[in-house]
Formats: C-alpha cells, structure tokens, sequence
DNA sequence: TGCCTTGTCTATAGGCTTATAGATGAAATC
DNA sequence: GATTTCATCTATAAGCCTATAGACAAGGCA
C-alpha cells in the first residue's frame, strides 16, 4: 500500500498503454551523444523521483513514466537503481564543494569567505534542488562503499567551513570561545535546512543567503 | 533488492524458527494494561525502525523482529504500518511543542525566551530521538489527512519561534531589520539539525544548546 | 468446570518491484 | 543492398511486503 497523494484507482494507472511499436519517441535527436544525453536525463528524472517520494518509495517505473519509456528500458542505460541513487547523491554534493573549495582559499577576510561560503551554497539549492535534497536525505540509504564515498566529499565540505572559521578565530574576527566543529555544523544545518523549504517561502535566494549571513556573523541582537 | 548494510545471506535471516507455540513471550507481565504497554513498545520499535531505514525501506517485519514478535502480530495493536507513522510523528513533534508553548508565553525577556525555545529544542532530540528523527524526515510519506494534522502541529511550533522573535524586535531586543521568518527558519533549521548528527560528535547536548544559543544571539562576531 | 477474552501464531492472498532475456524497427555503416 | 548498432520494447522470473483469516493456548470469570 503505497502512500502517494493521488486518489486509489486501482492499477493500470501506470503500466501505459502498449504504444504501436514507439514510432521514434524522439524524432529530434541526431547525434550519437544521444546515450550521453539520455543517460543525463534519466538522472535528472531519478533525481526528481528519489526527491519527491524518497529512494525506498521511488519506484524504476516512476523514473520511466517521466520520460515515457518502459521500466525495463532504462537497464540500458543505468546499472541499477542503486547506481543511479548514487549518481545524484554525487552530484548532489559536487554543487556545493567545488566553489566552496575556491572561496575558502581566495582573498579576503575570514568574516568575507564565511559569508561566501553561505551565499555559495544556496547555488545548488537554487539550481539543482532535487540533487541537493535527495543528497542530503537519502544517502544513508547507499550500499557502504558508495555511502562512504558520499561521506568523503561530505566531510570534505565541513572542513572547508570548519578551516575558515579557525581562520577567522586566530585572526581575530572572530570570537575566541566558539567551537569551531559545533559552529560548522550549526552553520550547515541552517544552510541545509533552506532545501527542504524554499520554493514553499517566497523569498528570493538573494535574500535569504543576505539574512543568513548577518545571522551568522552578528546574530540576532542589536550592536552594542 | 533492499540496501541494508548486512551481507546477502540470502533469505530466512528474519522469518525465525517457529518457536514452539509461544511459551508465555512476556511471563512477567502481570496486569490488564499489558495492552497498553505491548502499544507502547510497537510504537517505539517503529519508531526506531522508521528512524533507520526510512519509513518505505521499513518492513513491518523489522518492528517485529524487534519485539521478537510475529509480523502479522502487530496488526493486533496497530491497525496498519501508515497509522504507526502518523502516532510516531506526532509523539516526534509534541515533544517539541509543549515545553516551547510554556517557554514562549513565560516570562523573561525575548532573548531568555528565545535561548530557553534552543535549549528546550535539544531536549526531544535527546530522549526521543528516534521520533524526532522520523517526524522530521518521514512525515511527508503520510496520507494527505494525517500529513496537515502533522503539520498543523509543526507550523504551530514555528509561529512560537515566530512570535518571540517579533517580541524582541518590537521590545529593541533584537534587531529591527530581521525577517522574523526567515530568521524563524533559520533557527529552526540550525536547532533540527542537530538530530542528524548528535551521537556521532562528542558533545554534549548542554554544550550544544549553549553554543547554538550565544551564536544565534551574538553570532560569530567579536563584541563590537 | 466450562466458557470467554487476550495475545500471539500459522498460513496465505494479492500486489508490487527489480532486473534479465530476447525481440524488433530504425538508423548508421559498409 | 546487406549488415551492424542502437535504443526501446514485451514478457516474465523471482522475491518481498502488507494485511487478513482463522487457530490456539493460557488465564480469568461465571
């Protein structure tokens, strides 16, 4: 018994009706980078899916229904469902760790990185949401080896915040007493949180990166 | 083709021996709330199984292996796996809701209330975590009615957060130029998020709620 | 003593899922 | 024009999951 929201109309509400023989789904496509495109999109949809109902609610058919091709097609392009979870879970946390990598080690003060790091890492929530979400939910459920794979490039990412604040502490802008690990990962708890409602708040990604920052930096007191 | 982290030893690792008719699984039990208990017991095992695979990677079977019970005895207490999800969300969020409704109308300034709201916020995630953890996580996999009970309950709990924040703006105890929303967000987000990462740092939930505390009030910032 | 209640068990229907095999038409290549 | 490759399809094995039905032992109660 499967939760989705949709009223209970039996079966055959997938399961489409047996096309004549696929008269070219997409008579568009000229290349031979065609399997590289398709196997992108077939990503994007298994992004989409795993996002909106989770990896164990997901269903193969739920990724073909996106792209109107049969289930078992999609075993051409992608090993297992399990391949393709880790795929988006890696893209998933690309997004953020390749800027942030640049901004920690630029110029400028520790206080200016931070609030770049912050205002960076709204990108990919921006831009690559169902990555972003299904990275951040649903990577527990990776068989160990990719799971740890995952979790490299996720402490990667911590650390990268973590060295910014000690920076920022021995230089002086910063308070002496945090704790840098508490402190990174209140910051990316805050950060992280954001993907699980923007879309739902209309606040522009601008705004919300500019109110975030002032909160880490300053808090929510008045100057004194 | 189910992702747990154990070796594939194929089947008959759950489906235990049939035990020879059951000598008296709880001999201590005594009373006529034993009912009542046996509920109490399913609902935790829910909640611990919901917490770990997520509640589509859950089977029905995991809670009863917990209880070291029959699968098809659970339906004896719980009248199915979806009404189990909804009890735990909801004892997920009471816990929050309680304590920060006597905490937000208590007396105090906005910036003692608002650090007892934080503080208050640990507490749950310690001693009711599995809940937490599920709520947090799995409620959106609730059938539409349930899902607005649940989140009925959560947006209750941000008005509370929302409230405070406004009073100590409206008081010149914060600052004028907040979003009380996005701040509200932001705080929640930064306080929830500590259910997915406590127990695998070592800090205390006192250290925590001290130091989310002093940095959602004064930041990272030196005094200026 | 004999019936009723309670909690658990066995068995299973009825569905749904993943992944594999092999067929097929269209396009590309020889 | 014949052959090969590509992308997709149909069909299905094999397995798992939820929920229901009905049996049954032990203890309480009339």
């Amino acid at each position: 018994m499967k939760s989705r929201s949709a009223p209970p109309v039996k079966a055959s509400r997938r399961r489409r009706k047996p096309r004549r023989r696929a008269v070219s789904a997409r008579p568009e496509t000229p290349s031979k980078r065609n399997t590289h495109r398709r196997s992108v999109e077939i990503i994007e949809a298994a992004a989409q899916v795993f996002a909106e109902r989770g990896y164990h609610g997901a269903t193969t058919q739920d990724i073909a229904d996106i792209l109107h091709i049969r289930q078992a097609s999609l075993y051409y392009y992608v090993p297992s469902k399990e391949a393709a979870l880790e795929l988006v879970c890696i893209q998933g946390v690309a997004g953020f760790f390749e800027t942030a990598q640049a901004i920690a080690s630029g110029p400028g003060k520790a206080r200016e990185r931070l609030a770049g790091l912050i205002r960076a890492h709204m990108v990919p929530i921006l831009d690559r949401g169902n990555f972003v979400r299904v990275f951040l939910t649903q990577r527990q459920f990776l068989p160990n080896r990719s799971r740890r794979r995952v979790g490299k490039w996720s402490r990667g990412l911590e650390k990268i915040f973590e060295t910014v604040i000690r920076d920022g502490m021995r230089k002086g802008e910063f308070r002496g007493d945090l704790d840098p690990r508490l402190t990174t990962l209140a910051i990316l708890g805050l950060a992280n949180g954001v993907s699980s409602w923007y879309g739902k708040e209309d606040a522009s990604m601008e705004r919300i990166g500019s109110e975030f920052v002032s909160l880490v930096l300053d808090g929510l007191g008045r100057r004194r």
